[in-house]
DNA sequence: CCCGCCTGAATGAATACTCATTCATGTTTG
DNA sequence: CAAACATGAATGAGTATTCATTCAGGCGGG
């Protein structure tokens, strides 16, 4: 039986299992995945290397695990926050703030997800698509029910919609990342979403800047 | 003594460098770069393992011969086909067009680009940034001058555009890349620049589809 | 209350294997 | 014949994973 449902203590378990976890994040951002030995694992984790065996089945499994329990957790967050929403674009709004924050907030965790996300990418889509891919149908159903809507334009298909909005958050992450002095990631927030919605090409009307 | 300048016979060195090259696309696209043994790639090129070390120093450099030749002549291409045109949207259609164009054609190397790339985009922007940071910088050029030339809109900066530009035009040919049935990428060539230049918001007048 | 038995989580040295790279030896070319 | 080029078996460094052993602490019997 659990304690309660919320804030229950984390068991003992649980606590190595997530310390592991986060040492992972961080000596695969540091080193790459390849590039990263799982006795540096389990030295940032302050665990034998055998141990990492009792909590993860090998290397890949443990990258694996990251993405699932962080793209998780995300995903959770998202519909959470945009659950009792009715504009979708708020909701794309919304969605890219998140996705800004989270990243933003853990150096460690966006470069082992833009950097090391790819070669998962193509495995992911081996089988099935993972939660990478419910993270794009998320984006996927937010601009089909805005061209429902009628506040995003019917004249594009979503998949490339959402090929735009997925590929301009994902390249600005990485830009940041890359970056001599990136400053906060989610400075880049308003722009953004104002550029994804109104475009690159000259307004017929409004116009913001003054300079 | 050149033969000449254009259209020179390769030299028999100059040949089987190039066959090294194309077949280290072919197995790394195939096998991943850390997946890939050089035997396998000495094997496709039909040459010995030691050969390859008499054409290059070692894998990686391998590797980044082949960023540095492809990206090379890309931009090389780019920069004829743009030279003597004078408006901004129609330079970055030609880009986009030209980008959709080269790794539609190579699915192969598409792959080793998309997949591989962000590995060494870390390496690269530790030193020089590398072709990959040329190709930018055409793109940010593109941008600036069309928003002095009041073609694209002032109010966001020549570097969110950018991302935009980029990271939609990568994430679609991912995307494409992972597709079931891919289909040929040079179709959404017209509605990605429409995209990128229009947004996603419905626009003020204009509406093309009827459904 | 104390002691010694158990359990299974944790350890980390040893293993078993994979590959990038080398170089002694052949082969072609001029 | 010499020089340049090509070969591919041998090398040895590096590392994911295993497993025999340790040990902390719960538990029952004296």
């Amino acid at each position: 039986m659990p304690e309660s449902e919320m804030a229950r203590e984390l068991t003992p378990r649980e606590q190595k299992y997530r310390r592991i976890l986060r040492a992972a994040i961080e000596v695969f951002a540091s080193k790459g995945y390849f590039g990263a030995r799982m006795t540096d694992v389990a030295e940032a984790a302050e665990v034998a290397d055998g141990t990492l065996y009792l909590y993860f089945e090998g290397k890949e499994h443990l990258l694996m695990s990251i993405f699932d329990e962080v793209l998780g957790r995300f995903i959770e967050r998202l519909d959470e926050e945009i659950a009792n929403m009715t504009d979708p674009a708020q909701k794309l709004s919304v969605m890219i703030r998140l996705h800004l924050e989270t990243l933003g907030r853990d150096h460690a965790l966006a470069h082992l997800l833009q950097i090391e996300t790819r070669h998962s990418r193509r495995f992911m889509s081996t089988f099935s698509r993972g939660k990478l891919g419910e993270y794009l149908d998320r984006v996927r159903d937010i601009v089909e029910e805005g061209q429902e809507a009628g506040v995003f334009r019917r004249d594009i298909s979503p998949g490339l919609a959402t090929n735009l909005v997925f590929g301009a958050v994902d390249e600005l992450v990485t830009s940041w990342l890359l970056a001599e002095n990136p400053g906060d990631l989610l400075r880049h927030h308003k722009p953004l979403v104002r550029v994804l919605t109104d475009g690159i090409a000259r307004g017929r009307g409004r116009q913001g800047g003054s300079s």
